[in-house]
DNA sequence: GAAATAGGTAAGTAGTAACTTACGGTAAGT
DNA sequence: ACTTACCGTAAGTTACTACTTACCTATTTC
């Protein structure tokens, strides 16, 4: 849903009703959701009068695109320097 | 939970019982875990002897990273896309 | 300024995920 | 062969997440 949500802005800004009216939850549902996308950065709000209009936030997106990125780089590198230390046993140790 | 459990297999390949060991929750619960991290690829299982030895899969992790990757990276694309447009207004449309 | 529109927040509920204990089955030690 | 160690799975419980309805505030419209 919050995945749904979020790709409706990948449309374009948009405000809360108008979301809640194409999705098939009810409006304080979206509104939740609107928060803790709000809350990690990847959208952005502005009022315009009586709505919210929300929108997706290329800097948030970015910033998650890259933190998982060296996540998973990260991992991999873990992992070869473990399988480095295997391969390459201390002296003193037995087999 | 699982993270940690997977994060201790970057450290190098572990049995059930030396994983659960370290870590806060019972046996069962990280069997539970280590399934469903098999389940997506990320890691793999091997008998030795009585032991049931989990290991980090390069491959699946190279995948999921992947696929991560791609998905933001189409989210950035679809949402300057989607500016572009906006900016860009057909000639009918009304400002 | 009263009514209507738009939306955030609180409180309650239901469905799901994460854990527990209990059990069964295979490999290793004695 | 019996006992012990190791592990997976089933069943039940708890905790959390996602939703709903109800309520309140702020803006617009008449």
């Amino acid at each position: 849903m919050r995945r749904a949500i979020f790709e409706r802005l990948l449309g374009g800004p948009q405000p809360v009703g108008k979301l809640a009216h194409t999705l098939p939850v009810s409006r304080p549902a979206v509104s939740q959701h609107l928060k803790v996308l709000k809350d990690t950065g990847l959208v952005t709000t502005r009022a315009e009068g009586n709505r919210r209009v929300y929108r997706v936030a290329p800097e948030g997106v970015e910033a998650m695109r890259e933190y998982l990125d060296r996540m998973w780089v990260q991992a991999l590198a873990a992992f070869a320097a473990a399988v480095e230390q295997e391969s390459e046993p201390t002296k003193g140790s037995k087999q």
